[in-house]
DNA sequence: TCTGCTCTTGACCATTTGATCAAGAATTAT
DNA sequence: ATAATTCTTGATCAAATGGTCAAGAGCAGA
């Protein structure tokens, strides 16, 4: 009687490995050249495999893309979450605006990765947009306008100063060729880092 | 005699007229799927003409989307050009800010062209950046730095000033899917505005 | 009107690229 | 060991796409 085998739900190691090898080559591939810009040929060689092979292991282009996002997905969101609404809200945002800035010193790939995506109106990441990150978005909100209504931070809109923070943390990781080129040098993080803190903080002391 | 003729350095009115038809066309196309993203048949559509039409206007792919980054490149350094060294600071970074707030608002295509050319390592524009870009923004850290120099502005550096300004004010045209769907709904331009202004201003007060 | 230039397009071409397939190699389980 | 399963790849395909060409239509100046 043949055996009828249940596809497995787990990986085998094999696999495991060859997945994380497609991840990390893809990461470099579509980030540099998007979606459309990266080809699966690139991606092969990167992963030093066929391109057979590594259609093996994910069947199409767009599955490689879409793991990819939600692999980093979370990573996006955990430093927001952290957010403490019972500490003392300068530190708070404080460690917030550094935290985003040593991601983009440290995964400026990942943060090109998904401006490029939302750049070209997220048909991806759509519905994690309006779900997840705009319930975090919403709650933590509500955090800062708490510290406003006790006094503790300037008034200012939360949901504007949390898409500043944004825009000027990923900033240094999305358009470091324009900020390298207007520098005329690499930038250096540490003193990013001090600016960014001055320019966002100071502000919002009562 | 065979009369020869020295090709025409002007254009022909529909020379004029069609390459104006086909660039706005592509800043459709382009500034929605990016360089690799956008295929000539679809700007050749949109612009209502033969692909081999589109083609004898612009004989290349490529010659299309460099014509419309020239196009652009100047209107970009306008608002900067005229941050004026003898005017009150914060009513002059008032200016500037609410002037890039309102090219996001009437032009985001072309917000989210330049985005994604510099996302992508700025291969056609790195000459712009390293030149004429870098120069005018040296000009006005100078004056900025003056301006703090006599007291009238918190000392802040300057560039990262400036590229607080560019992030926060283009975030709301490259990424207005991530803030609407964030918002819940389309974002109204003027709390936008004043919100940014309140954020960015409030902390450069002595 | 006639001549030469500009403009337009259907048909076509070469290359790139995402994806498939069959067959063999390697690995795992019994 | 051996059978079953997983892994790997050369060869190949169909579609998409940037670009060409020849030939005809339209236009402007003499």
């Amino acid at each position: 009687m043949p055996q009828l085998k249940i596809k497995p739900v787990v990986n085998t190691r094999i696999q495991a490995r060859n997945k994380e090898v497609i991840l990390d080559a893809a990461l470099d591939i579509f980030s540099a050249s998007g979606f459309r810009g990266a080809t699966v040929d690139q991606i092969a060689t990167k992963s030093e495999m066929s391109k057979p092979n590594l259609l093996y292991y994910f069947r199409r282009k767009e599955d490689i893309y879409v793991a990819l996002l939600e692999h980093t997905l979370s990573d996006w969101l955990k430093p927001l979450a952290e957010l403490n609404p019972l500490g003392d809200p300068l530190a708070e945002l404080s460690r917030y605006i550094s935290a985003k800035m040593e991601m983009s010193e440290a995964n400026p790939k990942a943060s090109r990765l998904f401006a490029n995506e939302i750049l070209h109106g997220a048909p991806m990441i759509e519905k994690f947009l309006k779900g997840p990150l705009k319930q975090l978005v919403n709650e933590k909100a509500q955090v800062i306008q708490s510290w406003i209504a006790a006094g503790k931070l300037a008034p200012i809109d939360p949901y504007h100063l949390i898409f500043a923070i944004w825009a000027v943390t990923q900033h240094y990781a999305d358009f470091s060729v324009q900020v390298d080129a207007v520098l005329g040098r690499r930038e250096d993080i540490k003193s990013a880092q001090k600016a960014v803190l001055e320019i966002l903080l100071r502000g919002l002391k009562v």
